[in-house]
DNA sequence: GATGAATGAGAGTTCATTCAT
DNA sequence: CATGAATGAACTCTCATTCAT
């Protein structure tokens, strides 16, 4: 399997590092390929194309991503304190790695329309836990009942995501894991029953 | 005044068109003269580069954009009212333009760092708007009080903004508008005083 | 006459103004026209082209620089006495206008061969000077006998030229006037009888 | 060391002879390339742009020209000789190079002022050739004492630029190494001893 | 005569990708 | 497997010239 070699993962956190830097328009093959200490040319034994390595940067950093929050999550059992705990280690894994931050937040989103199509794709699954959240807060009595659940999805994700790029954009200088809790009390808030 | 001639606005016009339809990378500027009627070097004439173009069409459509808003909320005395009302207004008026849209949920976030930076420049007006009206609130005991204003702010254009986006890249299938109450309700209930 | 008009003048002399502080390839027609005070579209009431703009300042400027050398020449009887009198003519007149010497001895020969092809038919007549000098100095016994005319022409010429390029080429900071003599001594003594 | 790689200096024959072919302003990379059996981009691998090639141009042709003159002075001992034989050899050497003779001579002087900085810079060594031979003259009693070496260099290297440019505007017409007696006895009597 | 807005052809350079070694 | 030299398509911007007013 191609992913588990050595280069492969070489090259992945070259692009990352690289992208981060550079910005994406400046990050050429050959800096990437100079970056991982490997020629160019070996860039195409592991990947299809430039468009091929930037989904897989986002497919595997996303998918640690994921993993790690889908596994405190799963120690939890009120919807309230999973929704806390997605917060919390959303904003920790991009504060722990500011470089991937950056690609995310700003860079990857200057690939072309067909690439963010596919970033979409990969991000999904993130969407999904999202969303057994919003339906476990609702069985639970925590969340109204009849909420539109993926506009809810929506908003919790869209307030995230806009939250981390401004902290990214401000050059990352105030403490963003400390403002989890009103986010997370705005999101429950938002979604709760109303009294 | 350059801005207020007829080809100005032409090429404009054409520009939001031609990046709707083609896509940011692929909106070379003798597609957007050939669209707006003129030589490509008449297109120079108006404009210093191609970025200052993007820039121009943001700059114009936002002003627009925000105008309206801020007239449709000048008529309201609640705080709730006036949210809802930029909610409905925020939704109404990209509905109505869709290559606009496009254009600004998509296209332009393609834009390299420095013209982000200068997209969000533009952007500050409208969120100064949002910021007046959590204060408002707050002051008329709408909202509960200590709310960190930034972020509140980033919490609902996040919302609205990634709202717009999943609806953009859904082609628009469904009735944005329609959604405004259910946006409004979750975020007046995510601000309001607890009970 | 076209060459009468105030309009024509002026435009030879914002073109070696312009031409002077810029140099050759950033003088675009828009800016001779400014700073002559005309329309760009004037311009070509008076010039067939650009082409037609640089060949008459040389013309012009060129006419009056022989016109003096030749009207000082004459004045005087001995071959000797002419040369002495053309060279500190020749430096004297390039340091009264450092505009034009700049535009003569750097910036003009910028322009294509076509363009130098012409110029060089407008030297012609101050070549001619030269040849006379030579063929009176070599009457009058002065000069030795067999000297080939324009072989002596060329070393005559090349060696003034060569002189005040390098007079304007270090910003003209020396007194060229004064190294009449020295040139002077070196051409006659280069032409003279041997003994 | 890219300087000996075959393709640069194909890359450099071929520029000169595209630029005496086509003129200086007619030469575009994409012809140079072409001429040299190689792709647009592979010129810029071996070269930082195009004014890098033409200063290598004369670089490489200039040192080679340096380099024979030099030689074949080094085996002269009067500054009489030596003089006799720099004429011969700038002569000799640009009658075996036709192209060379019209790129020198008339193209690589429409270059902009920048760059006809860095062409003077690589005479320098040249004009230090001729520096010596005046101060051995003076010092063997050939040439008179006193003499203003810079003067009489310019004097010497515009009498030869001349001679050839003539003879290339007049399309190498004429054997021009044979000129070479008359030109260094024109240059020695300037120079010599009065008596 | 005078204007100046409009025209549109033309070229240097980058960089993802290939393929002979 | 790995290399890295070579490829060549693609695009913004300038500016001499025109012509309707």
């Amino acid at each position: 399997m191609k992913k588990q070699k050595p280069k492969y993962k070489q090259i992945i956190e070259a692009a990352v590092e690289v992208i981060a830097k550079n910005g994406y328009h400046a990050s050429q093959i050959s800096k990437i390929a100079k970056q991982a200490g490997v020629a160019d040319g070996t860039i195409y034994l592991y990947f299809k194309n430039k468009e091929d390595i930037l989904i897989s940067v986002f497919e595997e950093k996303m998918g640690q991503f994921i993993e790690q929050i889908a596994y405190s999550i799963s120690e939890k059992v009120q919807a309230n304190d999973k929704l806390l705990t997605l917060i919390e280690m959303h904003f920790r894994q991009l504060t722990a790695d500011h470089h991937l931050a950056i690609v995310t937040q700003l860079e990857l989103r200057q690939s072309n329309t067909a690439l963010r199509m596919k970033i979409n794709q990969i991000l999904k699954p993130y969407l999904s836990v999202i969303d057994d959240i919003i339906i476990e807060g609702t069985e639970q009595g925590l969340f109204r009942d009849g909420l539109n659940v993926p506009l809810a999805r929506q908003m919790i994700f869209g307030t995230l995501d806009e939250i981390v790029t401004n902290w990214v954009i401000n050059e990352q200088k105030y403490d963003l894991v400390k403002q989890a809790p009103a986010v997370h009390a705005f999101i429950t808030n938002g979604l709760s029953v109303k009294n």
